[in-house]
DNA sequence: ATAGGTATTATGTCTAGACATAATATTTCT
DNA sequence: AGAAATATTATGTCTAGACATAATACCTAT
């Protein structure tokens, strides 16, 4: 086991046991160098990790403090429909819904920043894993912004891979929430109208101008889980 | 501007651009530490956070290759309810409904870890922002692994910052998950019952022996939003 | 050809020492 | 006393060099 590592392990092991109680001042890298026989460059790399994992604060001259209310942050896995399905041992399986180029909606014109008048290109799609519905894709995507979109094939393969394979990005936004099923959605994803799913959202931009924006919606009894 | 974050900015922006493709392979550290002027440390830092973050992948003797679809994980800040409400400038009000010493159900005992004629600290409280309500809790807390929760406190300020002062924890696990209000539920959170709502779960372990678990539901319209 | 052993190599970690920086503590001046 | 200048200090970053480790490439014997 690396040392910095150790080291870390052992801070924590002394937060979260409270030897080291919230609010309370560790002591500083030198000292803490000298007590595990490190250097204090070791020492610093532990420190850093454990302030990047929420448990303490550190102010130059302040030193560092263990924080009050520990972890305000989890790291979660932006789900990748097919690899979450296969890596499950299940079958995936993909279905083109709808493919339509339109005026999108007024919301949608305002995230992808186009005119009202703008076309934009509209996909709905259905992901299973062995045979059940698994995740409704409703997606936009920007022709202005990608005009190469029009001729692409999405009867086989989702949108999304032929998105990671043809453009960059540089920003991202997901959220989260909860969405009641409606009509349509139901029938495809089985369920009653109404229903509960949870749902993503995720909008993606290239250098200011908005690619694509999609709305997924899961099966029912989907959960997104981190541990920590 | 530190040196190793303008290293990571350049390669990652280098990464975006395509200029260095998904799947390719990368120079290797002394050789973008020539080209940096830098130290193979300095490289090494800004390499190891593009690697936390989900851009490239590397193998000892392998090398550096760009990741075929950006693994992407966010970072969602764990709602701790009042900080939430009055970082947003909003005065906050806490409301407890239920407090009830009981046999707690099946899925709740199997969860906590006691045995099913254990009885278990239950209580239903109600978060607000400016009077309106923003947050149901449903927590039960293990009595047999806390015992001092009985004499505890709950009218004026919610369970939760009396667990982050009392008792330290060693293994979290949080799920977000849609669930439909129902009739109390819905009535607390002025919405009707069935709608949708965001809703998390949260159970906290010390020393592999659970203290509590928390179903948290959300008003409506609640989302829970990550940018990258 | 193939299995098994050996050499090579890029990354992973560590050290000692140095300087930079931000925040706090102290002193000085009014 | 209060404001401004100065000293101090813990963390933040960086360097050069070293050794460790895992994975690949190569070589050898069968």
């Amino acid at each position: 086991m690396p040392s910095y590592l150790e080291v870390k392990a052992e801070i924590l092991r002394r937060i979260t046991s409270r030897k080291f109680a919230p609010g309370a001042l560790l002591p500083g890298e030198i000292e803490l160098a000298a007590q595990f026989d490190v250097a204090r460059g070791t020492v610093n790399r532990a420190m850093r990790e454990l302030t990047d994992e929420g448990f303490v604060e550190r102010r130059r001259k302040g030193g560092t403090r263990v924080r009050l209310s520990p972890l305000r942050e989890a790291r979660f896995h932006i789900p990748i429909i097919r690899g979450e399905i296969e890596s499950a041992g299940l079958r995936y399986s993909y279905l083109l819904l709808v493919r339509e180029i339109i005026c999108p909606p007024e919301d949608i014109c305002k995230t992808l920043g186009t005119g009202e008048a703008v076309k934009a290109l509209h996909l709905t799609c259905l992901h299973s894993a062995d045979g059940n519905p698994y995740q409704h894709e409703d997606r936009w995507i920007s022709l202005k912004t990608l005009p190469q979109a029009r001729d692409a094939d999405f009867s086989v393969a989702g949108p999304n891979e032929w998105l990671v394979r043809t453009v960059p990005y540089s920003n991202v936004e997901v959220s989260f929430l909860a969405a009641a099923a409606d009509s349509k959605q139901a029938q495809a994803l089985q369920v009653k109208t109404g229903d509960p799913l949870f749902c993503a959202e995720r909008t993606t931009w290239w250098q200011g101008k908005a690619i694509t924006r999609v709305k997924l919606l899961f099966g029912k009894n989907y959960r997104m889980t981190a541990q920590y």
